[in-house]
RNA sequence: GGGCGCGUAGCUCAGCGGAAGAGCACUCGCCUUACAAGCGAGGGGUCGCAGGUUCGAACCCUGCCGCGCCCA
């Protein structure tokens, strides 16, 4: 028999060492197949697609938070008996990653023009297969269940079938179109950008105010952007400002250019700002542009893709910012700048690549018609069939597609999708879906520009099972079960997955959840940034404290939809938990703690085993109910008092005498020991995989935890009778190792008790386990109390402490007690003297506040007569 | 400017109508043979301010002050 245990017990180190385990354990998991999914299985499925990471990118705190919280589900699924699938990949993140080579080309003074897009994009291709996706080894460190053998990365084969079958079917029913458009320009990257890729920030800049015309005719504008005027095409002033009314129909001169320009009325112009009046530049500023078309006036572009002025004159070859100020002296000098306010705030747009400021500008561009599908979208999450967790955060995503403008997709890049659009010699728009061939001859070309990586991202949840294909993957997995993702990207991604997923598979969603968390911030809540020093990098903290303790800090701080603080010491306190564990387990071990089995009758079972058994099913009904509203915060919380306080502070302590009193009983306890430390194990496992993985198969012998039954609650071993009792022997202990420290009496010091009142809180059998947790001795014939411990319930512990009693500290913890329970009886007097109270407080309410003060007098009448056996002062 | 959210212990946060909680930090005492990455005990909060509703408010309502975030 101990042989047989010890065989297969192996002996730990007094600390649990993550670097000896996570490699070895991971690649174990991987190559057993534990993470991969069968599409034929009969099981239910659980599928979750993964954020796909930027093809560039590396595994950042924020990654690290996604995935932990991603794993968590599909580890808890996994065991639940889910056919579970997480599927991994990658984006190609067209202008980021296209940025990289042509940085790397630079440096050999060359630029993608100089190799021509073939061989450019065969460059980029070089790039990702030889650094790309360094993340995906860096996903292993953290312990990610994905489904290696299911990875997708936007740019392969059946993925661009996707994009082209999409775009094809769209374009067919009118939801794509070409337009010529204001659009959100970056001078730097040079390619179009969508509305949200715009960062906008209250910037200092500056407003000057130019006198147009002469004389009577004059009308002055305010701009913070003088060089545009160039471009004007009308000065626009509200139809009811008395001031400008004679003016309108009339026209002026543009200065600088000679031209005249009309003055027009348009109820859009705000008559408080400025001067009520604005110049008009329809190609160079969205909100003139629309202004432009209501009043049929000509657009004029005076500005290349550099942001470079194009005009000719004085200004040409200037870009926009030597411009201005060369602009503003010209016209000074014309003595037409009536005012100057600097420096000047207002909303400037940033590109959010490259932090340049975007310039709208006129171009031919392709968009998404995105009305029909944004409604789509929104009404999927109105009418219930995607629930957004937490749901204050469906305000926003209402917000959102309720308010959606037309998509720019084309981007003028050479790494992404190419448009499946080609132009005739004879003018002909020719869209080509995935099996035509494209139109062959003289004079017909692909257009140049490539989509928007959203656009691919956008069918990431059916694409990455097959799609267009109809797959097994495809019936089994879609509609996905939850999207985990933060709420930054709730517009960038979520919104436009919704509309294409809705689109593409006939109305039904991509996911039935979007769990949303938040920012990853540090100790003090500010944002994590490279300038402030206080980003963390989570593989740092895998080397330093292990995956799980990372992951464990990660999910302990995460609150649906909130962001979520870390540091380094609340790191170190996860890594002490999983010691803890690890030495528990170790304790267990030692004493022979076993699964084999059945686990013993309640009848049969001591208090205190019974007790643990009936915490336990609360902590994994707790724990269900908690994992099933995504409250990882709070689930992570729950396990950690679980194991901390009940089983380690408590059980395991009290399990020591126990065993060492053998016999079956003992035999009893290490069985349910053992099943404790096992649920405990099963429980912790999808947020600390790597450490329950190890001591959960040295505890069992079994094979592997990661597919092991998800604890379930046993309804029979609840048990109110001796959660009260273990109730009273924790507050007996308690109250005398206060007064043991109070005392200052050494931990390993015994004294000699008598203990009287035990049997009124039914707790007289566990008068042994008390004096074994608090370390008293029986009286014997000489005993002299020197201090009475007065404890609630009614209980009385006498001590003997042999005459060396500190009476002055004895005192002040008795006058205390006796402080606090006079304050207790005081304020439930209250209540109960307040007849409005009696009157209308429910019953159960007005019979506990009855109960307290009964209680807080007795107390108060024992505390008395202590204080009065104490001896006077010395 | 519009919208959303938050102000609870030194820090970060739970609690959201019936006795103020956690982690970390802090104080005191301990190498008590699972664990010093530990054990035991303790101190610390007129729950942003002012009104209101209620027998009862950290919790509900109103206003104010202070901070975030998103959109324009």
């Amino acid at each position: 028999m101990t042989d047989a245990r010890e065989s297969r017990t192996p002996t730990l180190s007094a600390q649990y060492q993550p670097g000896e385990v996570e490699q070895r354990r991971y690649e174990h998991w991987v190559s057993a197949g534990y993470f991969e999914a069968d599409e034929a299985s009969e099981r239910p499925p659980f599928a979750i697609v993964i954020p796909p990471p930027n093809v560039t990118g590396s595994l950042h705190v924020g990654h690290a938070l996604d995935h932990t919280i991603q794993d968590a589900l599909v580890r808890r699924k996994r065991m639940q008996g889910f056919e579970t699938l997480w599927l991994p990949g990658m984006d190609h993140a067209g202008i980021a990653t296209q940025n990289v080579v042509e940085r790397k080309l630079a440096e050999q003074g060359l630029s993608r023009h100089d190799l021509g897009r073939e061989k450019f994009v065969e460059r980029v291709w070089e790039w990702k297969a030889e650094s790309g996706g360094a993340i995906l080894g860096q996903m292993r460190r953290l312990g990610d269940s994905v489904a290696w053998s299911r990875e997708r990365f936007t740019m392969d084969e059946g993925l661009s079938r996707a994009v082209q079958t999409i775009f094809k079917r769209l374009y067919d029913d009118g939801l794509i179109y070409r337009a010529e458009r204001i659009i959100n320009w970056c001078p730097r990257c040079l390619t179009a950008l969508s509305d949200i890729e715009v960062e906008h920030t209250d910037d200092e800049g500056e407003l000057v105010s130019i006198r147009y015309g002469e004389g009577d005719n004059s009308i002055v504008v305010a701009t913070t952007r003088a060089e545009t005027m160039l471009g004007d095409t009308a000065v626009a002033v509200h139809p009811d400002d008395e001031r400008y009314r004679h003016l309108i129909g009339t026209e002026v001169e543009l200065p600088l250019t000679g031209r005249r320009i009309p003055i027009v009325a348009d109820e859009h112009v705000d008559p408080a700002f400025g001067t009520g009046a604005v110049k008009v530049t329809p190609a160079h500023d969205p909100n003139d542009f629309e202004i432009g078309q209501r009043h049929g006036l000509p657009s004029l572009t005076v500005m290349d893709e550099r942001a470079v002025i194009t005009v000719p004159g004085p200004f040409e070859g200037l870009d926009r910012y030597e411009a201005r100020p060369a602009i503003v002296a010209a016209l000074r000098e014309q003595g037409r700048i009536v005012a100057e306010k600097r420096p000047y705030q207002h909303s400037v747009g940033h590109c959010s690549r490259c932090k340049t400021t975007v310039e709208p500008r006129l171009s031919l561009q392709w968009f998404v018609k995105t009305g029909p599908l944004a409604q789509a979208a929104g009404d999927a999450v109105r009418d219930g069939r995607v629930a957004i967790e937490p749901v204050e955060l469906s305000k926003r995503y209402f917000g959102w597609v309720d308010n959606m403008h037309d998509w720019c997709i084309s981007r003028q890049l050479w790494w992404g999708h190419r448009i499946p659009v080609w132009y005739g010699p004879g003018g002909e728009v020719v869209c080509v879906g995935p099996d035509e061939q494209p139109p062959a001859g003289e004079g017909w070309r692909q257009d140049d520009d490539v989509l928007d990586t959203w656009f691919s991202s956008a069918l990431w949840p059916f694409s990455t099972l097959g799609w267009p294909d109809e797959t097994a993957d495809l019936a089994r997995f879609y509609p996905t079960s939850v999207l985990v993702t933060g709420y930054d990207i709730l517009f960038f991604w979520v919104a436009r997955m919704m509309m294409f997923g809705l689109y593409a598979m006939d109305g039904k969603q991509p996911f039935d959840v979007v769990a949303l968390h938040g920012m990853v911030r540090d100790q003090y809540g500010k944002k994590m940034s490279k300038s402030f020093g206080n980003v963390v990098d989570p593989l740092d903290w895998i080397e330093r404290f292990g995956a799980d303790a990372t992951r464990f800090t990660l999910a302990r701080g995460a609150n649906p939809g909130s962001d979520v603080p870390i540091s380094e010491e609340w790191c170190q306190g996860s890594r002490n938990f999983c010691n803890k564990l690890w030495n528990a387990t170790r304790f267990a071990l030692m004493n022979g703690a076993t699964v084999e089995g059945e686990l013993p009758a309640s009848a049969d079972l001591s208090t205190v085993d019974r007790w643990i058994l009936s915490r336990l099913q609360h902590v994994v009904a707790e724990a269900d109910a908690l994992f099933d509203s995504y409250e990882f915060g709070k689930v992570c919380d729950l396990l950690y008092h679980f194991a901390w306080d009940d089983v380690c502070d408590w059980y395991v302590e009290l399990s020591k005498p126990m065993l060492a009193a053998g016999g079956e009983a003992a035999d009893r306890t290490r069985r349910v020991l053992g099943h404790i430390l096992d649920q405990l194990l099963r429980l912790l496992h999808p947020v600390v995989p790597f450490v329950t993985e190890e001591l959960w198969i040295a505890l069992t012998g079994a094979e592997t935890v990661v597919r092991a039954p998800w604890p379930a609650v046993d309804g029979a071993r609840i048990d109110a009778g001796a959660e009260a009792e273990l109730a009273n022997v924790q507050r007996v202990v308690t109250e005398v190792r206060r007064f043991r420290s109070d005392q200052g009496l050494r931990p390993g010091q015994r004294v000699v008790a008598r203990i009287a009142g035990l049997p009124g809180v039914g707790i007289a059998d566990h008068e042994p386990l008390i004096r074994s947790l608090a370390r008293l001795d029986d009286a014997g014939d000489d005993f002299a109390a020197s201090a009475s411990l007065a404890i609630a319930g009614g209980v009385t512990v006498e001590l003997d402490t042999r005459g060396t009693i500190d009476v002055a500290a004895e005192r002040a913890r008795l006058e205390k007690d006796r402080a606090a329970a006079e304050k207790e009886a005081a304020q439930c007097r209250g209540k109960l003297g307040n007849d409005a109270f009696v009157g209308k407080a429910p019953d159960h309410v007005v019979a506990k506040i009855k109960d307290r003060l009964a209680a807080a007098e007795a107390d108060l009448a024992r505390i008395e007569a202590a204080l009065a056996a104490l001896p006077a002062a010395s």
